[in-house]
DNA sequence: GCCAACGTTGGC
DNA sequence: GCCAACGTTGGC
């Protein structure tokens, strides 16, 4: 069973345009427990996700990626020359993990005003209040309702 | 640059 | 286990 998520990258740190360049990334960084239990618990091959630029402006949905490798422990949290060192993570004992993901499709940016218009959007995660999560689910009728504006009809042939 | 909304830390 | 102080996220 398919499921959806959103993960959010700064546009100036990880643009969509690099996942591409790249082919595939390893999601390091995250360290959030939240977010950290959703890709350790939750996420699995083949699910998709909302590429979404924040920290630009407008923020916006810049595209549609793929989970291609579950969970694993993010050894960037063990790298003291790394910013994402936490010296309570070891490769023993692992604190923080991450997914791999592949670029599926581009998709013409979706702005976030524009999001917070749609009425079909309304009580999408990403739109609450104070919602923070860089890692969070997208129950299927919204995911459902971006490709309809990003006119992709089967979603199953992404 | 501001600040609301969280999360985390650490003293008690 | 409470909570004040501090840190971070991220839209505006």
């Amino acid at each position: 069973m398919t499921k959806y998520w959103l993960m959010k990258s700064e546009l100036d740190v990880y643009p969509w345009e690099k996942l591409v360049e790249d082919e595939q990334t390893h999601w390091d960084g995250v360290r959030n427990y939240q977010a950290r239990n959703i890709m350790r618990d939750q996420m699995k091959k083949g699910d998709l996700v909302l590429f979404y630029h924040s920290n630009c402006k407008p923020p916006h949905i810049a595209g549609i990626a793929r989970i291609v490798r579950e969970s694993y422990p993010d050894f960037t949290s063990w790298d003291v020359e790394s910013k994402y060192f936490d010296p309570k993570s070891t490769p023993e004992n692992p604190r923080w993990f991450m997914v791999d993901i592949k670029p599926v499709r581009k998709i013409q940016n979706i702005d976030l005003p524009e999001l917070r218009k749609n009425p079909a959007l309304e009580g999408m995660p990403l739109l609450m209040k104070g919602s923070r999560l860089s890692v969070q689910p997208v129950p299927e009728k919204y995911f459902n309702e971006i490709c309809k504006i990003s006119g992709i009809n089967d979603k199953e042939n992404l």
